[in-house]
DNA sequence: AGCAATACTGATATCAACATGAGAAACTCG
DNA sequence: CGAGTTTCTCATGTTGATATCAGTATTGCT
C-alpha cells in the first residue's frame, strides 16, 4: 500500500525528528539506525533534501538535518516524494461519457474512498507520530449494518 | 496506492453488478468494456472466481456471472485479493525494543493512520459505488489546527 | 462422435521499483 | 595546498508485478 521508498523517507525524518540537538547524522548512521540498506538510503535521503524537508552538510562533521519543524511536515508530503497519488484515467464503468469534470456515480463515490484514505495522510504530522498523538478515526459501523440481509 | 490488476477486478465486478440479469459475460466483453488487456483480464477473473465473489461456466454461452449480492462486496475484500495490507516488520524508530504487542509511539501512531486508510475499503460496497452512496468522512481539521505556530 | 466456444493453466517476455557499487564533487581541517 | 571525510551522481544488477502467448480442459450443440 505504501512503497518501500516512501518508508525508508518516512523512518529517516522521524530519525532526525526524534533528536531535539540540531547536530547533523550521517546517512550511515541513519541507515544502520532505521535498518535500510545504506547506499539506497543515501539515494532516498538525497531525493528528500531536494525537496526541502530535510538539509544536507557535505564535509566531515557533515550529514542530514531537519530543515523544518516536525509540525510542519504532514506524511503525504513525504509520501507524495515518491508515491503519486493514484489517478483513474479512465472510468470505472466502461461505457458511457464520464471525465473529471463530470464524473459518473461510480467514479464519484469513488474518489470519495480515496480521498477518505488520503486524509489521515494530511491531517498527521511527524510530531504526532513521534508524540503517539493520533488523527481522530472516523466512526464505524454507521455503513457496517446496512448489508446484513 | 492500489494496483492495476486489483483495479482490474474492480471494475469487473464493477461492470458484472451494473447489469442486472443473470447472463453470463465473457471475459473479452469485460476486457473490452472496461478498457483492460484481454489475456490479462482473463487470469484476473480467473483469480476473483475461486474467492468465490464471480462464479464461471464454460463452455458455449458461458462466461462470468456474479456469485453474491453487491451489497455484500466490499471493497476492501476485492483488494485483498492481490494487494495484501502492509506490515511494519521492524520498528519505525530505529532502537528499543518495539513488537506487535508493545508498540513504540510511533507504531501505535502509525497503526492508527493505516486503520483509518483501510476504514473506507471496508465499510464501501460495491453497491455502495454504483449508487453513488459514499462511506461517512471522517470529520478533519481536528488537528489541522494545531501545527500553525 | 465431432466441432466450436469458452474457461483454465503454464511458460515466457517486458518493465518499473528496488538495491548495489564505484567514482566524482564538496567541504573541513592541518 | 593536500589529505581525509562525506555527500552526490551515474552505471549496473536484481527482483517482482505486469502482460502476452500458446496450449489444454470443459461444455453445449449438431
Amino acid at each position: 500500500m505504501v512503497s518501500s521508498t516512501a518508508d525508508y523517507a518516512l523512518r529517516a525524518v522521524l530519525l532526525l525528528a526524534s533528536r531535539d540537538d540540531a547536530q547533523a547524522i550521517t546517512s550511515n548512521e541513519i541507515a544502520d539506525a532505521t535498518g535500510t540498506p545504506r547506499n539506497y538510503m543515501a539515494k532516498v535521503l538525497n531525493a528528500v533534501a531536494k525537496s526541502g524537508l530535510i538539509s544536507s552538510t557535505r564535509g566531515p562533521a557533515g550529514g542530514f538535518s531537519l530543515a523544518i519543524r516536525p509540525s510542519e511536515i504532514t506524511l503525504g508530503r513525504i509520501f507524495d516524494l515518491f508515491d503519486s497519488p493514484p489517478h483513474h484515467p479512465r472510468c470505472l464503468l466502461g461505457s458511457g461519457p464520464c471525465d473529471l469534470a463530470r464524473p459518473c456515480r461510480a467514479h464519484k463515490a469513488w474518489m470519495s474512498v480515496t480521498g477518505a484514505q488520503r486524509a489521515p495522510l494530511l491531517s498527521t504530522t511527524v510530531a504526532d507520530l513521534l508524540d503517539g498523538r493520533v488523527a481522530p478515526s472516523p466512526r464505524k459501523s454507521s455503513t457496517e449494518s446496512r448489508h446484513v440481509a
